[in-house]
DNA sequence: AGGATGATATCC
DNA sequence: GATATCATCCTC
């Protein structure tokens, strides 16, 4: 996808990169799967988003330029990858949340830190520009509008009034939506 | 319901 | 330098 696919509206970035496929070339072999589950983080004023907490280290790359991944470690155990929206400086991003697998994959890919290990993403990759070789996104099967279920982020309530924004977005019926 | 497991931000 | 807190997943 070009770079002005990523520099709109966050939620409209979100509800466009379903059934988007993401494709990584790793140093073995080529891995694909299609977006089935996302959610939009606005930026530094939305309290649920990294961004929310100011320009730091962890956070420089949701500042950046968009059309990047923002990769980073939670729990100290599973890796998050999102697609930096907006223009430079928003603090905005869309958390890839679920594939469906476009060929084989190794595991299981209906949860963010489940698919980056079945796509071999990792720390590595944040920061990366997505329209380069190795990490990218394209289009996709069409969606329909009437297919796309809208609910309240998972895993924010710490957020307050941000946690009831619907603003997790998936598509009816895929089987590895991690929670329908 | 609870534990794993490490980076990060935010205090001293 | 210590500590509380995670945009999760698995097992009980």
């Amino acid at each position: 996808m070009p770079r002005e696919f990523y520099s709109r509206d966050t939620a409209t970035v979100a509800r466009a990169l379903l059934g988007c496929e993401l494709v990584h070339q790793t140093d073995d072999d080529l891995r694909v799967g299609r977006i089935v589950e996302v959610e939009a983080y606005l930026g530094a004023h939305d309290l649920a988003a990294h961004s929310s907490k100011g320009l730091t280290p962890r956070t420089a790359t949701m500042f950046g330029p968009p059309g990047h991944a923002y990769v980073y470690l939670i729990y100290g155990l599973h890796h998050c990858m999102n697609v930096v929206t907006e223009p430079e400086g928003h603090g905005a991003a869309v958390l890839i949340r679920a594939l469906a697998p476009v060929g084989p994959l190794p595991g299981r890919t209906a949860g963010p830190g489940l698919l980056c290990k079945a796509m071999g993403i990792d720390r590595r990759h944040n920061g990366l520009d997505l329209l380069g070789e190795t990490l990218y996104l394209r289009a996709g099967p069409a969606v329909r509008p009437s297919q796309v279920v809208s609910r309240p982020r998972i895993g924010v309530d710490y957020a307050g009034a941000w946690a009831r924004r619907l603003l997790r977005f998936y598509l009816k019926g895929e089987p590895d939506v991690s929670r329908p």
